[in-house]
DNA sequence: TATCCGTGGGC
DNA sequence: TGCCCAAGGAT
């Protein structure tokens, strides 16, 4: 039995190890670098090498799946809409977030604002290339610093992201918890040892789609995979090891469905993180005790559960106004930025 | 270091 | 259904 695979009723199908990574990096290089030549995908954020279109789309895949962005062509019409740096910083924050709406992490395009104004302002319009630069920039952190400088400039500089954490994990088989600060440490390490200084836009590029493609997270089709000879493990279901997730919180929300003339009452969030977006004006289970329950439905937000219940209340019954709310035309709600599972729920109740 | 930030899809 | 996961970063 193999090691690290007690307590099973099947073994791994693959490939036999043959050689270390590290010390055969060239090997491995011209492996990976001959695979994605042959057979790397055709993204469209692969086809420019401008570093404001390679921004975008290494915020927009940051915890977005490369489908959910093909599928909608969210990268070409959010280039289309914001083709340049001038154009995106001076749109309104509304507009913003009306192109991000349905991918989540809105602060994720606020910030795409702020390094647009930092780079006409700080560098004449030109992106800096330099990781320690780009690293100053919002919203960009190690590994989106060393993806402009890779792929937009073919600079020597490696970079860290889920799918290279796994496929290192895997080669090295090494159960130091990746989310760890020694694991992030080993794993960045690693990255530039095996980094291909003449092609980084290629290694870098590679090693990220051999994640996707063959070292998935689970089912990794390790019979096929480019770089199966030089993958140690025989467990690669089993890692990368992350530390222990918290538990969830069932969380419960009441909110309103009010109409008058044509116009629904929403509320305009204030906080800092969600502000600018709309939602159906909150209650507490006392002050909508006697209104008519319309629907229930659930959605997951990070750790919590939520289960919001929409109640039917007449205008007289909405209690006074708060601050933060108006009344908004029935055909504008469209037009205003919206969080999904919102969206969503008030369609259903006014179709 | 721990927690927060969204959403859609897979199983 | 409930949980996991995805080209992370800020606080």
């Amino acid at each position: 039995m193999n090691p690290g695979s007690e307590g099973r009723d099947w073994v791994v199908l693959k490939p036999e190890y043959l050689s270390n990574a590290l010390q055969n990096a060239e090997r491995f290089r011209a492996c990976l670098r001959e695979w994605f030549e042959a057979d790397g995908q055709d993204h469209p954020w692969r086809k420019t090498t401008d570093p404001w279109a390679i921004l975008v789309s290494e915020v927009m895949l940051q915890q977005t799946t490369v489908a959910a962005v093909r599928a909608g062509r969210r990268f070409e019409l959010f280039l289309t809409e914001f083709p340049d740096l001038a154009t995106i910083s001076v749109a309104p924050e509304e507009q913003l977030l009306k192109a991000w709406e349905g991918l989540g992490y809105y602060n994720r395009v606020r910030n795409l604002q702020k390094t647009a104004r930092a780079v006409l302002e700080d560098w004449g319009g030109v992106f800096p290339r330099a990781v320690p630069d780009l690293l100053a920039l919002p919203g960009v952190g190690p590994y989106t610093a060393g993806a402009i400088a890779s792929f937009a400039y073919n600079e020597p500089a490696p970079i860290v992201d889920g799918n290279i954490a796994r496929v290192l994990a895997r080669v090295f088989d090494d159960l130091t918890e990746v989310d760890s600060s020694q694991g992030k440490a080993l794993l960045w390490n690693w990255s530039e040892e095996l980094l291909d200084k003449v092609n980084p836009r290629i290694f870098n590029s590679a090693l990220m789609e051999i994640g996707q493609v063959f070292c998935r997270p689970k089912n990794p089709n390790c019979m096929v995979c480019p770089i199966a000879e030089f993958c140690i493990t025989r467990v690669p279901d089993r890692l990368p090891n992350k530390k222990a997730k918290v538990k969830t919180i069932a969380v419960v929300e009441h909110a309103l469905v009010v109409r008058k003339a044509g116009k629904i009452l929403l509320a305009k969030e204030e906080g800092s993180r969600r502000k600018g977006f709309y939602r159906l004006p909150l209650r507490t289970a006392e002050e909508v005790a006697d209104l008519e329950l319309l629907r229930t439905s659930k959605y997951a937000i990070t750790k919590h559960r939520v289960t919001l219940h929409l109640y039917r209340a007449l205008e007289a019954a909405g209690q006074e106004l708060r601050k933060e709310e108006r009344w908004v035309p029935l055909k504008e709600v469209t037009e205003l930025p919206m969080a999904s599972p919102v969206r969503r729920a008030l369609e259903e109740v006014l179709s």
